[in-house]
RNA sequence: AGCGGGGUGGGGUAGCCAGGAUUAACCCGCUGGGCUCAUAACCCAGAAAUCAGUAGUUCAAAUCUACUCCCCGCUACCA
């Protein structure tokens, strides 16, 4: 098979606070596809990082007294650490702050803007005299023209949800020193969308990787007509608008951010000495780009990243494939950064290992319906499946080839009809398990690995190697080769989804290398007769505390965590 | 308000786009049984849903159409 190129990517986590187990369903399936593509043999590029733009960091940062580029260090340093912890396998998991982001948007922008995709109109906004700033979005609040609510945002009315003008906003004052502010006449850049619902349409409806919730949320989208969006603020935080006449600007968060995508590969390949490589990526129709959101992020990977790209007027691909998930909930409510509703990906590993975490939210992840995260349902998938079902089944077999045929991997005399049978439908389960890898189908694909040990378990118990040993030992060889077979196959296609795991069991069979840089079809390669294992030891351990407990021992860390920061 | 998604055995999900292949699948739970190599794990059998409702299209509908009732999300800065 040729070389493919493919370049997967998440959505990037917003720093104002370590993400949450929903924003980790997409870092997860991110890298569960990347693991897979590399075990595949393509050659994979796998990119996100910190969005640290925008004005909630500002007005957080304002809040604490500090600059909110010391914020987002803080911040992104402990993400990056805690993404390692959790095994994701980023080529680069960069930042909006970094300097060839800053330039790439930059230079990217002004080429949109010199192919009259941008334009300039004046607008009234609020302005702070006391603290000497514009007011958008968050930085003002006031009573809400449409509900009264007292405390409604610049962007938006959180008790009756409607999007408003920091202008619209009666009685309004600054979030940062309370005063009145007065409006003031200010100019902003916008960025002509409808010149590209045409391009978009054919995009959207053409692109077959495109799930239908996907496509349609798209295009209803195009068809409601594409509005000119501000692509500038008059904040001080974030990068500066390249075009004349714009200092005191900057880039509006999300136009950059999406951008991202492209200066993470470009910086990847300039750190491996490259500089040229990431074109291979983004210039090339055969590669596959691939793109990992929750639903309300749709709009901006599917229209306004594309026209973005687009307005370049250079020869980018557009997304290959965008797979959003639904929401996954925490007692039927959307998980909080702000309310610290949910569990957090540092708390999460203090309470269990990252394997259990990621098995559960690829084995739940929300792909048609918004699902509710509890802990009754965590340690069910944690206990039932991992543990009893998949565990027990590579247990049984490594400690029967411990205790009976000395570690060694039996040699089989003659295969019977079953064995073979077992061995076919075990090479069906691999085939299936991809397709549904490479048709982001995960929350399947995951299940099927399970199956795989199922399988495994119902062999045994058919055959009663136990039992058929002590009057045929060949017999009882050969149920073992088949078994042990199937604990290898498991090491490999587990491997994506829990590849602490997988790399324990890799060594427990004493086969050479790292499960991660073997080939997938190594899966089906037999174990050699007489190859000695290690000693068989669990790869996981039963959950024994009542969900009453966890939620205990969630507030206990979270406490102890809180002193910590 | 508009748009999008969903309502499937006791709980959790898949199937629906491209209608039929078979008794509507899978996991948990439940009932009964088996096994004892294994982390009190494993395996088998069974009870249990006419797929929100109504009307239609069709030889055939969980699946397509229309309407109704519930639930949720989004509406351009929450994954």
């Amino acid at each position: 098979m040729e070389l493919g190129k493919v370049l997967v990517a998440c959505g990037w986590p917003y720093v104002n606070y370590v993400p949450h187990l929903g924003t980790l369903v997409q870092v997860l399936s991110a890298d569960v596809v990347a693991r897979y593509y590399r075990l595949k043999g393509e050659d994979v590029v796998m990119v996100s990082g910190s969005d640290e733009h925008g004005t909630p960091i500002e007005v957080e940062a304002v809040r604490l007294g500090i600059s909110p580029k010391q914020l987002t260090d803080k911040n992104h340093a402990k993400v990056v650490e805690l993404l390692k912890k959790w095994g994701f396998s980023f080529n680069n998991y960069t930042r909006t702050e970094n300097p060839v982001h800053k330039e790439f948007v930059q230079n990217h922008l002004t080429k949109i803007y010199n192919n009259g995709y941008i334009f300039v109109q004046e607008t009234e906004m609020p302005y702070c005299k006391k603290c000497g700033r514009f007011l958008p979005d968050r930085f003002v609040e006031g009573k809400c023209p449409y509900c009264s609510h007292e405390h409604a945002r610049g962007d938006q009315c959180n008790a009756c949800g409607r999007l408003l003008e920091p202008t619209f906003l009666i009685e309004p004052y600054c979030v940062i020193c309370k005063s009145k502010p007065a409006i003031k006449r200010t100019k902003h850049w916008y960025f002509d969308l409808s010149k590209f619902s045409e391009k978009l349409r054919d995009y959207i409806s053409s692109n077959k990787q495109l799930a239908s919730n996907t496509r349609n949320f798209s295009l209803s989208f195009i068809k409601e007509g594409l509005k000119p969006r501000a692509v500038t603020r008059d904040v001080e935080w974030g990068i500066p608008a390249p075009f004349p006449e714009a200092e005191n600007k900057t880039i509006y968060v999300w136009i950059e951010a999406v951008l991202g995508y492209v200066s993470a590969t470009i910086e990847y390949f300039k750190n491996c000495g490259e500089p040229e490589k990431w074109k291979e990526y983004w210039f090339n129709k055969d590669a596959k780009t691939l793109f990992f959101i929750g639903k309300d992020n749709i709009p901006f990977h599917t229209i306004i990243f594309p026209a973005l790209l687009l307005g370049s007027h250079e020869s980018y691909s557009l997304p290959w494939n965008v797979s959003a998930t639904e929401f996954l909930q925490f007692k039927g409510e959307a998980f909080s950064k702000s309310r610290r509703i949910g569990v957090f990906i540092d708390e999460a590993l203090e309470l269990f290992p990252a394997d259990y975490w990621r098995y559960f939210l690829a084995a739940t992840r929300p792909e048609t319906k918004d699902t509710n995260f509890s802990w009754k349902l965590f340690i069910e998938k944690v206990n039932a499946d991992l543990n009893d079902t998949l565990g027990n089944f590579i247990h049984r077999t490594l400690k029967f080839i411990n205790s009976q045929f000395d570690s060694e991997v039996p040699e089989p005399s003659c295969l019977s009809e079953d064995d073979e049978r077992v061995l076919k439908t075990l090479e069906e389960r691999v085939e299936t398990i991809a397709n549904e890898i490479e048709d982001c189908r995960l929350q399947s694909a995951a299940n099927d690995v399970i199956s795989i040990s199922r399988m495994g378990n119902q062999y045994l118990n058919e055959k009663e190697p136990w039992n058929v040993i002590k009057k045929d030992r060949d017999e009882a060889a050969n149920t073992i080769y088949v078994a042990a077979q199937i604990v290898k196959t498991l090491a490999l296609v587990s491997a994506p989804f829990i590849p602490f795991a997988a790399e324990e069991l890799w060594r427990i069979l004493n086969l050479p290398g790292n499960v991660h840089e073997q080939e997938w079809d190594e899966a089906l390669k037999p174990l050699p007769p007489s190859h000695k294992i290690g000693e068989a030891s669990p790869l996981f351990r039963k959950i024994e505390a009542s969900s009453e407990k966890l939620v205990e021992k969630l507030e206990k860390v979270r406490e102890k965590m809180s002193k910590v920061d």
